[in-house]
DNA sequence: TCAATCTCGGAAACCGGTTTCGATGTCTTG
DNA sequence: CAAGACATCGAAACCGGTTTCCGAGATTGA
C-alpha cells in the first residue's frame, strides 16, 4: 500500500501530538467535563491543525448509534407524494446532524434473500427508521421491527397496535371537505375513484365520503364507486366504465392521479371538465395545478417535518410518541362547476 | 439495560454455537477458501438458525470500506431530472450491496459550518460519491474531493481537469436534433430559451443550436435568444419579452420546464402551440407528455445506471474511468406544426 | 500537619468484525 | 516408515473510536 500519506488522521495521532491519551482526546471531542481547560484547548488546537474529524464508523460501532436514519418507501422515488415529503424529512433531520439512508425498495442482499427492514436497520445501526406509504398487504413485514427497540415512525399509513407512531393526514376530513364543496355547488350525485381499501388513507376517505354523502342527503350509487388503484391508467379505466352507464354522477371525487387520468380520458372522448363532469381531487400533487384541478391538499412537506420531529422524540425517550394527524385544505381551481 | 434479549447475535455467538472460532465464521461469511465443506455447512446452518447477519458497521471499520455511496445533488429532490436518475442509481448500486447516503443539499454540521463534500465523505467513510447537476459556480468546492482518493462520478455536469469521470447526455446533439427536425418541418426562424451558460449542458445545447442553425442556413436573431433559467416562471418571462418584438420566430427550442411555462403563458394570452408557435423541448421530463410537448429525451434512468457502473469500476481500479456520453432521442408529440 | 475530598488524566476493556500467520493433523511420496 | 506437502483451523492483532474505573496530585478543612 503506497498511499500512506493519504491515510486519515486518527484519534491516536492526535493523542500522540497533543501528548495525552486517546481517552482524553475522546472526552474533548464529546465535550465531556473533567478535562482541564488548558489541555482541552491544546487538544483542540492539534485537532484543528491536523484537520481531524473522528471516524463515524468507529464511533457508531462503540456507541451503538450511528446518527443515521433509514428512510424506506413502498415504491420508487418517482412518486409524487414522496418527492414532497422527503425534503421535509431531509431538512429536519439534517439540521440535527442525522444523515439519511435511502431505501426505495426491498433489495436482495448478498445471499439473494430479501432484507427484512429490521435486518437492514440493525445492519447499519440506524438510530431510527421512517416508513412511507406502505399498504396493508405489507404490514406483516413490520412486526419484527416493531417488536424491536428501533424507533420507528410511519407516514401516510397506520398500523394497528398500541405502540406505533405515525403521521397521517386527516383523510376523513379531506373527503368531507370535497363532498361539502360539491354540495355547496349544487351537486347531488357523487362518484368516487381512489385506491383500494388496502390503503389506510383511501379507506378513511371512503368512509368520509360515504358519511358526508349520507349526512347531506346526496346520492352515491354503487356503480359510481371505483376503488382499485392510484395511477393515471386507472382514471382511463374509470371513464371507460362510466361510459357504459345510463346515468353519470355530476361530480366525481378522486385521488389526483386518477383524476388527471380521467380528465385526459374525457378530453379524448370529447368531453370536458368541468362542463360535462366536475372533479375534486385528493393530495394536490405537483401536476394537479397543470390540470387546473380543484383538490384537497395534503401538507406533504410538513408531514416530513412532523415525522422527523416525532422520530427524534422517540429516539430520546425510547418510547412511542403520540400519532400526529395533519390538517388538509381545499384548493379551489377550475375543475368544478355549479349545477344550475 | 433490560432488553438484553433483543441484542443482535454477533459473530462470537455463531462461533460458539458452531464450535469454531470467529475467524472461521468470518471466512465462511466471506466465502474464502481453506474451509472444509463440512464445517462450512455447519456454520451456515447455525447462521441461518440464528438469523445472523454480520454487522456492517464493524465490517466497515475493519475492512476500511463501507459499502456506502454518497449521493449529492445541487438542489432539492423536487427536481424532475433527479427523480428519474436516482432510481437508476439506487437499483444498480443496491444490486451490488451498496446503500445510498442521501444529501439533497449542503447542510450545516454540528459546528454550524457547512460541510465540505470531502469531509462528509470521509466522515461516513463512503466508498464513492456521485454528484448530480451542479453548475459552474460551485465547481471550486469540488477541488478537495477531486484531490482526494475518493472515487467520484459526476452526472449531468463536467469539470475541467484530466481525472474526472462523468456521465452526461450528448447535449450538442440534442440541440442539433431539435433544430434539424424544425428545419424538416419548414421552419427557418428559430428561437431559444434555456438555462444560462453556467450550466454545462445548457452551454452545449446553445453551441449545438447555433452551429446547426448556421449550417442549415436558418435564422436565429439575438433577440430570440433567452438564456437564464430552467423553470416555468422563466417561460412566462420569455413570452412576455417575445410580445414586445415586432417579429417572432416560428419555432422555439427550450428546456422542458421553460417550454411548459411558455405553453401556459401563450394559452393565457390566447395563443396556441403549435398553431401560433412551434416548440421543441429538452429533457422529456415527466409532465412533458401532459403538455403534448415534442422534446429531445435524455435517458435519465440509464444515466443513473451508467454513473453507478462507472463508480463501481473506479472503486475497483482506483483510477478515473472514461467519461460516458449518453445518446439522446427526439420524441415527437404535438407541439410542432409544419410551415406551409 | 494530616486526612479527606476533588480534579484531572490514563490504562484497559470493549464494540463486532477481518486478516495474518503459525499449529496441527492428514496425505503423499520415496 | 520418515519426511515433506497440503488442508484446515484458531489465537491474536487490528480497525478507530468510547467508557469505566482507578490512581496521582492538588486542594480543602480541622
Amino acid at each position: 500500500m503506497a498511499k500512506q500519506g493519504t491515510r486519515a488522521t486518527t484519534i491516536d495521532d492526535i493523542a500522540k501530538k497533543a501528548n495525552v491519551s486517546k481517552a482524553t482526546v475522546s472526552k474533548v471531542i464529546n465535550g465531556y467535563s473533567g478535562i482541564n481547560e488548558k489541555t482541552r484547548q491544546a487538544v483542540l488546537k492539534v485537532m484543528r491543525e491536523y484537520n481531524y474529524w473522528p471516524n463515524t464508523t468507529a464511533r457508531s460501532l462503540s456507541m451503538q448509534q450511528s446518527y443515521l436514519v433509514g428512510l424506506f418507501m413502498a415504491s420508487e422515488l418517482n412518486n409524487s407524494f414522496f418527492r414532497e415529503v422527503i425534503p421535509g424529512i431531509e431538512k429536519t433531520l439534517g439540521a440535527q446532524g442525522y444523515d439519511i439512508l435511502y431505501f426505495a425498495d426491498k433489495r436482495p442482499g448478498n445471499t439473494g434473500v430479501s432484507f427484512g427492514y429490521l435486518e437492514k436497520c440493525r445492519d447499519r445501526r440506524v438510530d431510527g427508521a421512517i416508513f412511507l406509504s406502505y399498504i396493508r398487504d405489507e404490514l406483516a413485514e413490520f412486526e419484527p421491527i416493531l417488536a424491536s427497540d428501533i424507533p420507528t415512525v410511519f407516514v401516510d399509513m397506520t398500523l394497528e397496535g398500541p405502540l406505533t407512531s405515525y403521521v397521517i393526514s386527516d383523510n376523513y376530513k379531506s373527503a368531507k371537505l370535497a363532498v361539502e364543496y360539491l354540495h355547496s355547488l349544487g351537486h347531488r350525485k357523487i362518484g368516487y375513484a381512489d385506491g383500494g381499501t388496502k390503503s389506510v388513507p383511501a379507506e378513511k376517505r371512503y368512509q368520509g365520503l360515504m358519511d358526508t354523502v349520507r349526512d347531506l342527503g346526496m346520492e352515491c350509487r354503487p356503480e359510481w364507486i371505483f376503488q382499485y388503484s392510484f395511477d393515471e391508467e386507472y382514471g382511463y379505466d374509470v371513464v371507460n366504465k362510466l361510459q357504459q352507464l345510463d346515468e353519470w354522477p355530476t361530480a366525481v371525487v378522486a385521488q389526483d392521479n386518477v383524476a388527471i387520468g380521467m380528465i385526459r380520458a374525457l378530453r379524448e372522448i370529447g368531453k370536458s371538465v368541468p362542463d360535462d363532469l366536475s372533479i375534486v381531487g385528493f393530495d394536490d400533487i405537483e401536476i394537479s395545478s397543470h390540470y387546473n384541478l380543484t383538490t384537497v391538499r395534503q401538507q406533504k412537506y410538513e408531514m416530513g417535518v412532523a415525522a422527523s420531529k416525532l422520530l427524534m422524540k422517540i429516539i430520546l425517550n425510547h418510547k412511542a410518541s403520540k400519532p400526529k394527524l395533519m390538517d388538509t385544505e381545499l384548493i379551489i381551481r377550475g375543475s368544478c362547476k355549479p349545477i344550475t
